[in-house]
DNA sequence: GCGGCGGAGTTGTCGGACAACTGGTACGCT
DNA sequence: AGCGTACCAGTTGTCCGACAACTCCGCCGC
């Protein structure tokens, strides 16, 4: 438990204390123990714990109360946060079933103009590739390509991925992904994808194509992925209002 | 610039941050000086300002770097960004689009099963209701449904209210939005939405169920958009990779 | 030329202190 | 008895100072 202090404390007890509310220890309304109580327990400073409990705030878990307590939002689980950048194979695991691959291929290809220009490399130029089909309890659900540059992740690496986390590769070569910017676009399955996911031609798709990038800004991996859209539920959770319209 | 001060110190500067951020004083790669510095120049411990900036750096506007400093994340302006609440107006003023309403209908309807559930009323109960499509340069672009409690906005109060800014109506009663939990759908638009957005049957369209709460957990708004698909590009900021895959 | 060393600068954590605010209780007045 | 006020314990908000951990870069010795 005490191994997770890969980035900081105050990110590991965030993680835990986000890890405990989600597991119900605390349910929405109620008011989890004051800063002294939890830094106490931990064995770490108020401040640390404070900084924690920061970050679950910003990110719309607890809200604190001046002079009151800090309280658990009220927020359903969601059942695929979108806000939260994911491997697909958790995504089809947390809905109780169990993930499997087909029709893998990888290699290097001629980049397409899209991905070139999001992982800087010249239009055409070779680039690591993976496409696979994913399933859930053996039904077809999501065709995910991605691509990255070949200096990050060489094509002969790729068929051996355990278990499908590109991310967990990429993270030990150093290029931990940071953040994504993902472009959703519904769209209706056409005769190659509808055959790829086996559904009828037409069938309801949400794509998205995602761009992640390294703490420093370098775009690591570019990935798109079409997910039948009636296999899953896409939640997301919005804050604000923004400064948009104030 | 001091009546920012409706939460506490570390909001404000934290708001004040990302302003400045947002508006380019620093470019995404950027060193921002240095946590000392910056409370040095507000006239605030370091403490409040390294709060605020641990708020922007768990909101993926910024990351930090032990030993060497604190960067501004890369990320692209964003024309949509669905990980901030927003209303329908300004998003469509953003794309440079002048907004409009047709098809308004307002008043108090018996509540719909998912709604009475959200907003905590009897099924069936009167709630207040409206309904318009709204348009992009006179080209129907979305059809929004909005209901709330009838105790929250009366029914007889919204047809009047300001280029449709139910939030800001809600906000002025003590009702201010804190955050939104959305769910995604992509479908073919049957018949009555087809007419309603004129366009053919079957047109893609992005389906968004929200429910709006106020910082104590009570649901003040529950809304069902629908998105015109090609009319709009849908972005989000993805974090993480977040505790599901280690 | 090159590699190791060290120092300046920056973020991370700690401990303590007090202010600001909330909620409840006890008290005193009516 | 009822009610309002004052007080008090508990909690979050802000401040300060200090040191640890780490990065980056230039200097120095080889």
């Amino acid at each position: 438990m005490t191994e997770t202090r890969r980035r900081s404390l105050r990110h590991s007890l965030a993680e835990e204390l986000r890890t405990r509310i989600l597991a119900g220890e605390w349910r929405p309304g109620d008011r989890i123990p004051s800063e002294p109580e939890l830094a106490r327990r931990e064995a770490v400073s108020r401040s640390s714990m404070r900084a924690a409990i920061t970050m679950l705030e910003e990110d719309g878990v607890v809200s604190r109360r001046h002079g009151s307590g800090t309280y658990v939002t009220y927020r359903p689980a969601l059942p695929h946060d979108l806000g939260r950048n994911f491997g697909v194979s958790s995504l089809i695991r947390s809905t109780g079933m169990a993930p499997g691959t087909v029709e893998e291929t990888s290699g290097a290809v001629p980049a397409p103009p899209a991905v070139a220009d999001a992982l800087g490399v010249p239009e055409g130029a070779p680039v690591s590739s993976l496409r696979r089909v994913r399933t859930a309890d053996g039904r077809r659900v999501v065709d995910v390509s991605d691509w990255c540059r070949i200096e990050h992740l060489a094509p002969e690496d790729l068929p051996e991925l355990p278990e499908g986390s590109i991310y967990a590769a990429l993270a030990e070569r150093g290029l931990a992904v940071d953040h994504g910017v993902a472009d959703l676009t519904p769209r209706n399955a056409d005769g190659d994808l509808a055959r790829r996911l086996d559904v009828p031609r037409g069938t309801l798709v949400l794509t998205i194509d995602q761009v992640d990038r390294a703490a420093d800004g370098v775009a690591v991996l570019v990935s798109r992925e079409h997910y039948v859209a009636d296999a899953f539920t896409f939640c997301l959770v919005r804050r604000g209002p923004g400064e948009g319209e104030r």
